[in-house]
DNA sequence: CTAATTCCTAGTAAATCTATAGAATTTACA
DNA sequence: TGTAAATTCTATAGATTTACTAGGAATTAG
């Protein structure tokens, strides 16, 4: 499941894809329009920004905007910046892989394989989803 | 991803899958094979229990064994168990259903659509992998 | 200079997760 | 009928994570 922080996350997101181009949003703007608190909000925007999904204008009349195409921006990446690995377990994953910590040493973990499959297929699906898709519906 | 009670329940089930047929395998000799915590696994197999993948023997000799086909358990349903929906989240769910909490009244969230067609191409792909699968690889 | 805004660092309350403890119950069998 | 071996049940503890909130510093326009 994902978390309120990437479920805002893609709310603004949202938000910032429906405004008019050279548009800046305030964060209390977008914290109304998508319903999202106002201080948690602040603190998306900022991990967005350092994922390079936003970028900001800092002072008076400042607020925030996408510096990506909404086209381009898919779900599994704003999964994977708020709640990390699309894979079930992180020794599945490609990009948190961990190996397992109670597999019987050098023996490869028996449910790796399986979960690969599943990653692969959901990770397929993820990046299907843009944001541009979302908007449209 | 999943929690460590839907990891080590998935392997229980391999454990116990890959016993011959008629075998009761008693907790604590699950819990060495497969590496998981004696307590922690008594609870797990409770649950495991009363989702009737398993059933029990109580008394001296006691112990658990598969009363499904490995063939026909598929790693969806051991999910659900144990960490509950599939979706991302619950407006999208077919088991766990719930309206999302700060999506406009009456408005349906925008993100639901593009989070359905995530759930079935995962609930897809873990419907394919079974138990038997696993034990094989 | 001031107002409005982003940016930054903490902190906090509640929930959830990952177990562990201890005792009650059930059963096989000598 | 007693005992050992097992499941079953209830409670709880500690750690971590989640979902925020607070407060102020820094930045900018006019």
């Amino acid at each position: 499941m994902l978390s309120h922080k990437a479920k805002y996350a893609l709310k603004a997101l949202l938000y910032l894809a429906e405004q008019d181009e050279n548009h800046i949003s305030r964060t209390i703007e977008i914290a109304e329009g998508a319903n999202i608190p106002k201080k948690f909000l602040e603190q998306i925007l900022l991990d967005l920004k350092r994922g390079r999904f936003v970028s900001s204008k800092q002072g008076k009349f400042g607020g925030y905007y996408l510096i990506r195409s909404k086209n381009d921006i898919t779900l599994a990446e704003v999964h994977r910046l708020f709640d990390g690995a699309i894979a079930l377990l992180p020794c599945a994953s490609l990009n948190f892989y961990e190996p397992c910590s109670d597999c019987k040493t050098e023996e490869e973990c028996s449910l790796r394989h399986g979960l690969m499959i599943i990653r692969d297929e959901t990770l397929k699906a993820m990046q299907g989803i843009t944001i541009a898709s979302l908007v449209k519906k």
